[in-house]
DNA sequence: GATGAATGAGATTTCATTCAT
DNA sequence: TATGAATGAAATCTCATTCAT
């Protein structure tokens, strides 16, 4: 539970960046096709454990046994349970980042109502299958700076886009799209939490529906208004 | 193992209606002055050990610690670090219930600008004070389903208290007022943590100012615009 | 648990038959009505927790709340758990130095029938109220040599008076008369064991019938047959 | 209270017929050479300790020190001091059945004798080595049910085989041999407690054959004569 | 006499990480 | 590469006994 702060060797071979020899456990290495294989049964493993018990519950032991593997080997790919939710994390920011991408423009008529409802989908669908990494993150329970920073860089991003995007929209200053944006990522992530963690009984589409319009007003055609 | 055969306190208490004998490693009991000042003690160090260490990495010897007692002692009053959260919930969970009780109503004018701002101020207020027992709720750290109702009711209240107001402001629906609720709470919790959590360096009176204008606007006049 | 071999000032309290001056959490002391009561409160309320739960097991904390008094009341009765059991063991050994004492001569007819289960009744009664301190000497849980010493005492003035009967009886040399007293009060001691400790539904008034008979033919009747 | 909410190991277990996994601090596992052999090491520290402190008394500690191994690594083979007594309660089951099944008809003549006298020194045998293990069913010091269940079984067997062989000897009604049952079971088990806790300085043979003609003479030939 | 409170040594248990094969 | 086994530091919890009113 508490143990995690324990041994800190992890850092160390993660802050060298020293010629990686075979049986050293570090991840990054070249991989034959088992070796892939094995890390992504772990990768898998790990998402799925994380999301049952939490980051913090979450046992190495839980997870090599989701992954029907060995202890041993674990380490053999990472050299922490930490090292295991960066490489998540990395992945999740990359998720992340596409979407970002994809925020076209938002215009104040039904187009732009159906592209914040196609962001708010995607981040849905990112936070639902890597809500454990998002929630690590936002929840400050890791210690690894590192991971910390992946995932401000990521909300960053995406907040970035969405202050461009209502820039466009016009008849907001400066400190008011500040605002705007932080209140909208601070709603769009805690929504996305109760959403995908507790089960209420809400149906997907039409919550999506509901979330869209009202971010649409409030956010982007509210100077519109 | 050993521990399940033991106490029938239940029973006896039942039965018997004098003041439970000591060694029952409970928080209720006939407590004397001196018993009342050492628990205090303890309800402080916890939150101070909480607030620091967060609810997880927090343990019972640093609490012990703190409150300058001895480890056998914490659990003469607590027969759990969990346990001793939920002392703290019941008490957050109080201060909540005040804090929704006094929400007057929100007009449309200065008045109802000022009320908001006040209930922002105590809200934060009891998260200044009471963050990491909070945080332990959002964050479903805790295994104990009492602990999370306790939560749960505790926001549920002050939600609803709001939507009464946001309802008196007129011109909303009952969808809408959900949906507006639903946000507000969430904008509101994650600015709390945000604003208590990491210390970003922002002045409280004019943070407080800011927000209560985007709430008094956003959330109780917007009909009425 | 196992914890009861810390300390061990009890048994210096014990050996050094010095002055005992008031304060002296010893148990031999001018007892004033009050502490009579407290102290007989504290035996009753060892016997049943000894029974509830086993001399191991059972917890000074368990028997002060059985006693309704406290925990520091304990140890100005007692040095020790074991002390309390020492106590007991007296009185106990008493009961069957008493039982001893009644056991008439046992002929080959009805009157030495009866005889023997008046006896068998009378041992039954005394384990049946004093079982969780037979045990503790049979089972040598105790470390305190006195207490055992006591016991052994106590059952072999019971044997020896047995064989004394059996001897009366006649044909049987010494040696013979060795073996079946041995047997004999093996046989009791088991037997009442699992008579008072496990509840088989034995009608008890058949069984000491039938044991009685068993008793009788098998161990005084032997050689007249 | 976080250890309860692991392990499913039964359904995993069930839905694939692969050896479960590492880490599963049970008993029953595929187990390579190396781990047979600590499991061993295991059991005979146990055995030892119990022997020397009792059950109660014996800390794990003294068990992985006996054992040369280290604290963890016992929780990796049992999950409990109990734990281990049952797995040693198997153990003893398995040669107490044993034992039950070879004991032959028990004729009034010198085979008969001699067949008593084998199953004896077979029983004190068994007690020599298992002594603290049916001390510990007897003395019911384990609240685990299936230790007790094992040992009660255990002892029927064998007192249903002693039945059996008693009634071919003939001569005595179903209520008279369950007497008889009775009082062997109960003499053997204490005989052989004292003979092998206390020291008493007994020559083994010589009292194996006092008494093996006790029994023979008391419990088989005795409706004969 | 009586009591509630405090203590702290010691026992149990967990789990991340390393090792030997 | 892979694996089962081992480790041990750290955390939790218990309870006999002492202390201060």
């Amino acid at each position: 539970m508490t143990g995690s702060q324990r041994r800190s060797r992890g850092k160390k071979a993660a802050e060298q960046a020293e010629p990686v020899a075979t049986g050293t456990p570090a991840s990054q290495r070249e991989l034959r096709a088992q070796g892939r294989r094995t890390m992504g049964k772990l990768l898998d493993a790990g998402m799925k454990v994380f999301a049952e018990r939490g980051y913090h519950a979450a046992r190495v032991d839980d997870i090599v046994r989701a992954a029907r593997t060995s202890h041993g080997t674990f380490y053999l790919y990472f050299t922490n349970k930490e090292d295991l939710l960066r490489a998540l994390a990395v992945r999740c920011a990359d998720e992340l980042d596409a979407l970002a991408e994809h925020i076209g423009p938002i215009t104040a008529d039904d187009a732009g109502l159906a592209e914040v409802r196609a962001f708010l989908a995607g981040f849905l669908d990112v936070y639902e299958r890597y809500g454990p990494v998002i929630r690590a993150w936002m929840e400050g329970q890791v210690s690894d700076r590192e991971v910390n920073r992946l995932g401000l860089r990521a909300f960053m991003r995406i907040g970035n886009r969405l202050r461009e995007r209502m820039r466009e929209a016009g008849g907001a200053d400066r400190a008011e799209l500040d605002a705007r944006v932080g209140v909208l990522m601070a709603m769009l992530e805690r929504f996305n939490y109760f959403y995908s963690s507790r089960d209420l009984g809400l149906d997907r589409e039409a919550t999506l529906d509901t979330l869209a319009r009202i971010a649409h007003r409030g956010f982007f055609e509210a100077a519109a208004a």
